[in-house]
DNA sequence: TACATTTACGTAACCGTTTTAGTAAAAAGC
DNA sequence: GCTTTTTACTAAAACGGTTACGTAAATGTA
């Protein structure tokens, strides 16, 4: 590796003076800067972020902790649009971005915030299911600059979707329909659950339309097996619904192929609609009327807002900055005018 | 940050000492090395990654170039699934991944080349459709350790999935079906593409079968419109084919979909078979049959194979390491015996 | 001309770690 | 008891940068 050193040496000034003509410092002359510029680009040179980082206590380098259940964020369509979206934002300002992970290093295992300290990273973007973790408290207590997607926290920002927003619309959107007997099958407790089903009780109250403790069910998120079997359950009550809201995409394909499986029709018999947006959702039969989240919007606020917390920490709000989704409209909801 | 030299300081002890004890050299002795350890972690130390990488040249990081053409390989359920693999193969062993790219960097853009150098990867997994990028063989052509997925590179090891064996086994379980008018839509040409396609032609002869050149097409993967369209002109063929055959799950998606539009069922009318096996082809109805690639033994492979070029480059052989799918027996093909 | 200011560069310390070479004290050898 | 070996530690240089401070020469000012 060719270093400043180098450069010093054959354009014969100081090393002090190379950094900082490569740095554009004022109290370098222009002809030398010159000079030091074409010498490191012809002998190919490329600043150490390590021996930068070293001195400057600046890694440029944003750590990522996209922890599902079991397996990690990166399988998980959501996050990993959301992730994409944000590593373009955050690259574009001249940052990288590495995974956090709480393996061993060498021999002892890390935590997460210790693997922050021990990698330096600028700032840390966190998003995952089980935010109580204790390993990811730690994290988001400590003094790193972070924000956190679809969760909140006290003194950080947060990029949250609508969740209320959405359902809201989804609902208005299939009451609109025509359909009266909607029912709600929702993912495992969180915040992002409570705010769904708060605004699914909320708006259904509004429309003045009732709804029965058997047309809410509790599913897991993206558990095709699980939303399967609350769907027999809901087909089975003597007034079924006529239409059946789901916790994500994923576990509506799973009610859909009980649908299927009973010989009913999808929206002739019964509509369904999902929830995320997941781009195979409008490229199956029918097509997925869902609630599509604006993860591209997400992952850019997300690294803007970050961004501009570690550079300036000053002036940065903490906040929640809130993207709403859009209702997807595909075949999966059809009008409903029978008689209730 | 505590440092070495805070341990150093309440334990009255040199820095050399700490560094010794902490790495466990033989030179110190046990109660000494017993203190070490117990002030460092009290006081949490954790070394400094940069540091450590400046002074010994090894980062510990993995770079990953993963490019689709348009849209990063993050959203890409193959590559995401590859890269979860990954991921957790060489953080096991002590690596983090950072991924790759060729954004400006403070001002200057770099190339992907000299981003791995300005980070100090140990090694590098390529995986992306564009090997003939200039930028992307101006690093293949480095000295960094790389390990490539589905693509194969003078004296570089790589990881391949068993395509030419994938798509012989996937078109015998159509053969043993019944079917004798099989359809072959494949992507746009690549080593991969080419590897499916003469063992298509290879096998479809050795089951002498004949595949007129109206049952060939080329699509592109993961573009269910393209796929849609080609699936068109097929079934208004004269002699339709019973089977068709597409590049990837999406495509197959694509092609559902008209022939659902044209009221033809599948499998009862015409059978279609992807390859990749995406997840949620086992979610949908009916359920996808498809060559299913072994994602996870490939991200452990090249994870595997990348550590052992890092850290013992003399003994590591370079290779091609193989993968082989299996046809994952959906309800999408069914049985043909009516006559030819 | 004499002094103040500006310009352009160099010196050297420092970031946190590793490692080579050295050294004093303790143990072993005879 | 003296030399040799071993044990346990330290000093200091080095990795590749950044930056506060110093300084000599050039320029400006009166």
């Amino acid at each position: 590796m060719v270093s400043m050193k180098d450069i010093s040496k054959t354009c014969g000034v100081s090393i002090a003076t190379v950094s900082k003509a490569l740095n554009n410092h004022t109290d370098i002359g222009e002809e030398t800067k010159a000079l030091i510029r074409a010498t490191a680009k012809e002998m190919g040179y490329f600043p150490n972020s390590s021996a930068r980082a070293l001195k400057t206590n600046r890694t440029y380098n944003i750590g990522v902790l996209f922890v599902d259940e079991a397996r990690s964020g990166l399988t998980h369509d959501y996050f990993a649009n959301v992730l994409d979206s944000f590593k373009r934002t955050v690259e574009e300002r001249g940052y990288d971005i590495t995974f956090i992970n709480a393996s061993k290093s060498g021999k002892t295992k890390m935590t997460y915030l210790e693997h922050c300290k021990y990698r330096g990273f600028d700032g840390v973007i966190v998003a995952c299911v089980n935010f109580y973790d204790k390993d990811v408290e730690e994290l988001i207590r400590s003094d790193i600059p972070i924000v956190t997607v679809d969760h909140l926290f006290n003194n950080r920002i947060a990029v949250v979707s609508d969740n209320a927003k959405g359902m809201k619309e989804l609902l208005t959107y299939v009451y609109n329909q025509g359909h009266r007997r909607i029912a709600y099958i929702h993912g495992a407790d969180s915040a992002v659950t409570r705010s769904r089903l708060s605004s699914f009780y909320k708006t259904a109250e509004e429309f003045g339309i009732h709804v029965p403790d058997e047309y809410v069910g509790e599913a897991a998120y993206r558990d095709t097996l699980r939303a399967g079997e609350i769907t027999e359950k809901m087909l089975d009550l003597d007034v079924p619904p006529s239409c059946i809201l789901y916790p994500d995409d994923f576990s509506c394909f799973g009610g859909m192929n009980i649908i299927k499986e009973r010989g009913l029709r999808i929206p002739e018999d019964i509509s369904v609609a999902g929830f995320d947006g997941i781009r195979v959702g409008r490229h199956i039969e029918p097509q997925l009327t869902t609630l599509k989240q604006d993860t591209k919007k997400i992952g850019v606020l997300a690294g803007e807002n970050l961004i501009n917390l570690i550079e300036k920490p000053k002036t940065t709000l903490i906040e929640q900055v809130v993207v709403e989704g859009k209702v997807f409209v595909g075949k999966t909801v059809g009008t409903f005018n029978k008689e209730m």
